[in-house]
DNA sequence: TAATAAGTGTAACATATGTTACAATCGCCG
DNA sequence: CGGCGATTGTAACATATGTTACACTTATTA
């Protein structure tokens, strides 16, 4: 059967194939299907169920209120929708999703999985990872984006890698990827990074960054 | 016992004190006083309990490597600290926790929590619920600032407004209190205001503002 | 009604960032 | 070695936003 795939699912795992058969035989699920183009789940409707994907592909699109579509995400088997929302008052997707090509989906009343969780401790400590570690993503994205100027993204960021309290670190992240994290362009990240240097905050040498200032540093990571 | 404000928190609401008092027998707990100034929790610590303010009040604060701390929430009983990041792989304080005054934290062990979750649906429902309501929350802030301009933002927060499929809307918040949410100053708010009402997009009139180019908008929606 | 505070509109100027384009450098691979 | 793509440095100019200050309107309360 297809639900071979769930093993490897972040909701299932750490159960085995037949482990999961028998605790989906005590509930009810189905299996549908959805050809290429069509949607699972439309932006701001209710989320009632867990969705899984167990084959094709789907996307995440938000749509305007004129009806045009951004692509936002992909999501691809075994991964669930919008997981960390499920049982939130009220909670509606935030996106649409879209099947790219031919897609399954398990769905699961959220019931369901509700008592499932209560029967089975794996699965609940692994609905709990997953939507933590959601939460914590989030937070330290947000986090980032509440520093207005690039010069306090970019010492709060040099200030969280690992080694920095020896005043020397090695970024992990090209100027570009850098950029986009942090929302900017990649010109205006190079500038303020050579304005840095010339201040004397840091020196940079390719992928090696030495923190010659830390107070001052610091002064950017306020607020 | 101090414990009865339980029945009010987030975490137990839904129970009767002696249902909370039978659950809480069950395992191991510890009532933990912090004398004013004290700290909870340090920035970057471990997650390892379930803690919930009984008594006191207390504030989460963000310290920078020079050691400076930033004042960020204030957190008062029967509110939990870090509830959406306990289960997370490897989570840890995003921030410190400081005793404004003399308070009491009742600790769980996050392993024991598990097993109340697992035992009492009713205690499951409510961390999910709370859990799944901050990503919820921290989801829809990320998206706000993911708009760079300003303009950006209030069309969105325009369009998502009750209402605005009928092309008029009420803001509920004054323009400093919007400013605020956006991370903007208030006169920028107001020029842009300004600006949108003067290319014919909007029409302000105190607090009701009409949508007169919905095309116009959505555009600003984009990206 | 008068006084006062809260909210809003507006302006001049400073600064930060985006935009676009091109040059310089590094690393990889034929 | 030589060429090519990826990465980075840099510049000129346009735009968005912050900063500060003040006038004006509306709401509140004495």
């Amino acid at each position: 059967m297809q639900l071979s795939v769930l093993v490897r699912s972040p909701l299932f795992r750490g159960l085995t194939e037949s482990e999961i058969e028998k605790l989906l035989s005590g509930i009810t699920y189905r299996v549908k299907h959805y050809p290429a183009g069509t949607m699972a789940a439309l932006s701001g409707e209710e989320i009632s169920s867990v969705m899984i994907i167990l084959s094709g592909s789907m996307r995440g699109e938000m749509m305007d209120i004129s009806g045009r579509t951004v692509k936002i995400e992909d999501i691809n088997p075994p991964q669930a929708l919008a997981a960390a929302f499920i049982y939130g008052t009220e909670s509606r997707y935030p996106v649409s999703v879209t099947a790219n090509n031919d897609s399954e989906i398990l769905v699961i009343d959220r019931a369901d999985y509700l008592s499932l969780m209560q029967k089975e401790k794996k699965i609940l400590a692994n609905y709990l990872n997953v939507v933590c570690t959601k939460a914590l993503f989030l937070s330290d994205r947000l986090r980032f984006l509440s520093f207005h100027t690039i010069k306090g993204k970019y010492a709060h960021y040099l200030t969280s890698l690992p080694g920095y309290s020896t005043g020397r670190v090695t970024v992990d992240k090209t100027q570009k990827e850098l950029s986009d994290y942090f929302g900017v362009t990649r010109p205006s990240l190079a500038r303020v990074v050579r304005g840095m240097e010339k201040d004397g905050l840091i020196s940079v040498d390719r992928r090696n960054v030495v923190l010659k200032d830390i107070k001052g540093l610091a002064a950017l990571t306020a607020l």
